[in-house]
DNA sequence: ACCATATATTTTGCGTACCAATTATTTGTA
DNA sequence: TACAAATAATTGGTACGCAAAATATATGGT
């Protein structure tokens, strides 16, 4: 088997691919993808703890700290104590975030119906199965 | 439609799956997933440019002087100096890297087919079809 | 009330990953 | 031959991404 049949390298290709896609039409808002999943994630729920959030955006709350920094300092969310818990952090979008909603919200159906497009709709329905297979498989990794 | 529902937010998922569990078993060897790639595309081919294995893994050149850094670092590789174009550098393997051939080629393809067995014959087949696609596809970005 | 344990977040340290700029060398062309 | 343009690699700067340790607070059992 060669190199670049490799599942693993290709679908990480594909995904820094799509990702490098992705922030060229984000350029005009100074936003990495990242930033835009983590914005479409509040848009979805705003006020949430950090520790919700990382996990609906499935990524450690560690790597969230430095992103809530990023877009704290470009005013685009704000950390608020939660006033049960005094552990935790509520995140909130500012007046900025929410001025920009419709337009984000309207690239990011329009980013993934991009990619949608190469599909036909039964590759689009295997690739959805697939890529929840292995989202979801758990090979005893502790 | 709902943010998990996004294609670049999932395959951006998928591929920190695998990747993660792909590092897991490489612990023992003391290697990153990327690390493993790149040696697993040594050992397909030696000796060659710098700029060639980046275009091989599809990593940025800048990318790989990090990353050949490390492996240097770790007695696994070697730049060499290309006799016939002095501005260019060859990477080598080193006897230490060659003793782990055996090894790593078993678990590479050990690590593939595990990846692999989850999938239908037609979910891989389908898969590979939508990785190619997305892979190869150029929305004129620049 | 006390204290061990659990939970929420941050910090630190390391390793990708990219872009733009820089350095060194080669190539094409006047 | 001279020199502009192309090419090979590195550097510097920014942003993920994770694991382990640290900090602060809450909770459960005695």
């Amino acid at each position: 088997m060669l190199f670049k049949d490799c599942l693993c390298f290709l679908v990480g290709k594909v995904a820094r691919k799509m990702s490098r896609i992705t922030k060229e039409r984000l350029t005009q808002y100074g936003l990495t993808p990242t930033q835009f999943f983590l914005l479409t994630a509040l848009y979805e729920e705003d006020g949430i703890l950090i520790s919700v959030l990382a996990r609906k955006v499935s990524l450690d709350r560690a790597t969230l700290t430095g992103l809530l920094d990023r877009l704290e300092r470009d005013g685009l969310t704000k950390r608020r104590a939660d006033p049960e818990d005094r552990r935790a952090i509520r995140i909130h979008l500012t007046i900025k975030a929410e001025a920009l909603r419709e337009e984000l919200t309207e690239l990011y159906h329009d980013n993934n119906g991009m990619f949608l497009s190469l599909l036909s709709r039964e590759e689009q329905e295997v690739f959805e199965r697939v890529v929840n297979k292995l989202e979801t498989v758990d090979f005893g990794t502790k």
